[in-house]
DNA sequence: CATTTATTTGCAGTATTTTGCGGTTATTAG
DNA sequence: CTAATAACCGCAAAATACTGCAAATAAATG
């Protein structure tokens, strides 16, 4: 990989995301932190950013806390994102429904894991471009403006053609006897396909959405093999799913 | 090997992937990095792209900007889609190729015009996604991380299932005897699908690629109902396509 | 056609750049 | 203060760049 590559990446994650962390960078890009850290340097001496403690943040950005330790913590959707990488490995295929906890999710795969993604987000789907050891595989389909996934009897018959060995099923709602719920008819269509299409079901979701409940039924808290939220094991909120032959994280 | 044929296709490479890696290259054309180096140099010095440590890059791959396109020859891309927009009439089903042109094309499309779309590109699916009266409809398959379209036989099944009513098929090389080539099979492949998948095939081609070609073929020039530069009706470079039953704008 | 002239290419040796690593110093959070 | 983390420094290995040169190739000339 190019130097020159390098410094563009940098550059657009810190215009995404205002800051970043040297050691992520490093992670993510097959590094050293060393590597990063001249980088960093170079870029900050011609005025493309500003280095900082354990990092670098984007010139315009003004919240910037001088302890530097700001850009340590961790969004709920990240530490959820760390906890779902635990189940990913190497060699795998796996199936990524859209949602920001995905993308998450996607955008912390490490580059030198092999995988094999399918997915009918494009937001997921360009994140993992960047990934070199990734083979993405689009769900064709009509596209949703909302939602930015492939919808419709094209995309679930593609789904209908594969079986991969993990979905991480983005959760809007879980509720521990109505299951899990969608607002949208369409998406429950995609939901269940990717289910029927998965040897393990993942669900990811933030502690807000644990026990609501929406419209439209996709399936049961017992299709789904594991839950994960940010929460810590012991949290009185999960609680209500201890005794469902669920594996919560 | 000639000299020249090489410039032409480290630039290729460079506009395809906005950077190359110099041992790559030496290694893909079986000639020394010596030679690759000087050739380098000199299309440095000549200003179309920029040497790096280890290979080139893009002249306008450093500049950062959030849509992630480039900025050079952009003019002569928006030109092109403004005379292509012409050929879009409302309630019309037109398919979309890969390429900067075709995004350029895309980003043009006034936003009253109502249209169904279909693309295996992930860029134009990005931007088309803002517009409320376009209907997108992403051809899945597996991505290619280069180009960023989707290709493979899932891609080409899901093209023959639908007859559009015109394709703009972005254009990498086009010539009088020759017809339409491509460097890369796989596209070979789709561009093949897509053409068969329309009723009408407009070509929209840098004026730069007239007359070129590469390895592989896609269709003869008589399958290509409209060729578009950004050149003016009587330009010369322009007469050795005058007489083929093609329509030049 | 033979010979000269110019260009191109590969190679070897040397210089430069890049990168990762160990050891040390500085910063931060509790 | 202390432990943990990050920054810095210098070094060495690897990769890349540059230089001069000779062989190969092409072009030009008589």
């Amino acid at each position: 990989m190019l130097k020159e590559e390098r410094h563009q990446f940098i550059l657009n994650e810190v215009g995404i995301h205002n800051r970043i962390l040297l050691t992520d960078i490093a992670d993510r890009l097959n590094v050293s932190v060393d590597t990063i850290r001249r980088d960093i340097k170079e870029l900050h001496s011609a005025k493309q950013l500003k280095k900082v403690h354990g990092g670098a943040v984007s010139l315009g950005f003004n919240n910037y806390n001088p302890t530097g330790k700001k850009i340590y913590s961790l969004e709920k959707k990240s530490q959820i994102a760390e906890k779902a990488l635990g189940l990913i490995k190497d060699e795998q295929v796996i199936l990524l429904s859209g949602g920001t906890t995905n993308l998450e999710l996607a955008r912390k795969l490490p580059p030198k894991i092999k995988l094999t993604c399918f997915t009918p987000s494009l937001p997921i789907a360009v994140q993992l471009l960047n990934k070199d050891n990734i083979e993405v595989i689009f769900i064709g389909g009509r596209l949703s403006k909302d939602s930015q996934i492939t919808i419709g009897g094209s995309a679930i018959n593609m789904l209908s053609e594969i079986k991969v060995d993990i979905c991480f099923l983005g959760t809007n709602s879980i509720h521990p006897m109505e299951g899990l719920t969608e607002f949208d008819w369409e998406i429950v269509q995609m939901k269940k396909a990717m289910i029927h299409s998965s040897r393990k079901v993942v669900s990811p979701c933030i502690s807000e959405k644990l026990g609501s409940t929406q419209r439209y039924k996709i399936c049961g808290v017992e299709e789904v093999d594991v839950m994960i939220t940010e929460l810590e094991p012991w949290d009185m909120k999960l609680d209500a799913f201890k005794n469902l032959n669920i594996q919560i994280l």
